[in-house]
DNA sequence: CCGGGTCTTTGACCCAAATCAATGTCGCCT
DNA sequence: AGGCGACATTGATTTGGGTCAAAGACCCGG
């Protein structure tokens, strides 16, 4: 007996599938319900790629670069559908934030079976490129952008991402620790604590306790970005709002 | 009449598809030829994604940081289907590394004609998360790996992606400049040079020229290049080969 | 086969971020 | 409410890779 949970508001929300449709029984049945805590690993299959509904809650994703090196390399939030490579050159660890609830599908098996839904297809498609598009952008601070560039561009980033309050000074809620900022980054902690510090000092941002953020000056904090476009913020995905046109 | 070319042998070689059947002809339409010589850059839409076949040749994919920094965030090879992202934060620049012949397409038009062929879908996908799964391998090595260690690994990385000569002491050609080998690294042209005299020092590579390098001692290289598990090198991507079972 | 421009290597020095080392503070749990 | 452990900040020092500068090697065209 398939494990359901999740999984159907995953079907039904994400590619409009009837979970109570063949379809969706067939993808169903591959679902594991997976419940972590902060700082819980979701175990994923080392030998294949692994895809991930987050239903809710926000996780990180790891590599072990070796023993004492770890890079993150993707933050996810509710809603989010990403994968888990398998284990190659670098082993990855997805882990939990916060107390987070996911369903997971072996990918290969689901790609199968939802090979003939081109609704489903699509919208894979246009989320690992969102990943892929997301992942060049980090692959660029990382190679080529100063510290200040760095954080500035991170918090910016999760501006967009998290909901943030309205108006002129939007707050946020950082569900990450400075680490996994760091880690994040290409940076260790004392130094984004120190990039902290500067935007605090220089007007830009103002902190409350640990996670939270004023963004006080937009503007500013995109210059510090030192984004190609000047006050550019990374633009949210824009998901296919409409089933594809069907070529016959 | 839609400008054909390369991109019969694309739709048959990589979808099995019949470029004369409706699928093909429709995909066609939307087809550019380009030919770029080295060092010129294959104009693609600023706002939109734009999905390339590189028939044969070899590009890099860049992005402008700011002025006087680039990001090389991927290397392309004959047979490589791919997408540039539309302008973002960051510019992307394609540009060729030697003479190359490719097809470019609108990519979300393709995407919408090719939706109900599951075979199309699928081969996207796959080639999508192969450049994701690289990407994320680039950032883990951006973010925590030594220039030494940096070095190493694309080299090894472009033993798997290029055709090198077989036996103990495999030797391939660089398509590309140090220059270029230090903007995909995030290194200076200067740390790229010396850390391949070190490597030549330590009798583990041996150079010829300006392109050519004989990998003189592997596992040494690949202890080098300090992955996870060592001895490893970055897999072949495994593209589908059959195709997907349909669920009807 | 020779000349010249570009690409590469090598050397000396410098600086941004890492490392090492305290000190401070948040927020959870009793 | 109070105490404790983890997390964050700040300061002093080190260092890997960047920067600046110059010499050397490759390779293409004539």
């Amino acid at each position: 007996m398939p494990n359901f949970g999740s999984c159907n508001v995953f079907l039904r929300a994400t590619f409009g599938i009837d979970p109570g449709a063949e379809i969706g029984r067939q993808l169903g049945e591959l679902a594991t319900q997976v419940h972590v805590i902060r700082g819980q690993e979701v175990k994923t299959d080392p030998a294949d790629t692994t895809l991930v509904f987050l239903a809710s809650g926000a996780t990180k994703l790891g590599a072990l670069a070796s023993r004492e090196r770890h890079q993150i390399v993707a933050f996810h939030f509710g809603g989010d559908i990403f994968t888990v490579p398998a284990v190659s050159v670098h082993r990855y660890m997805l882990i939990g934030l916060c107390e987070s609830t996911l369903t997971t599908f072996p990918a290969r098996e689901f790609y199968d079976r939802a090979a003939s839904n081109p609704w489903i297809m699509r919208a894979l498609l246009e989320r690992s490129q969102t990943a892929l598009f997301r992942c060049r952008d980090k692959a660029v601070n990382l190679g080529q952008k100063s510290a200040g560039e760095r954080v500035a561009g991170f918090l910016l980033a999760m501006w967009e991402r998290l909901d943030a309050s309205e108006g002129p000074s939007p707050m946020i809620d950082l569900p990450m620790s400075r680490g996994d900022i760091g880690e994040s980054l290409g940076l260790k902690i004392e130094t984004v604590s120190r990039q902290f510090t500067k935007l605090r000092e220089a007007g830009i941002i103002d902190t409350h306790g640990r996670s939270g953020v004023s963004l006080l000056d937009l503007p500013r904090l995109a210059e510090q970005a030192g984004y190609y476009d000047r006050n550019t913020v990374p633009p949210r995905p824009e998901w296919v709002e409409r089933k594809p046109e069907l070529v016959p």
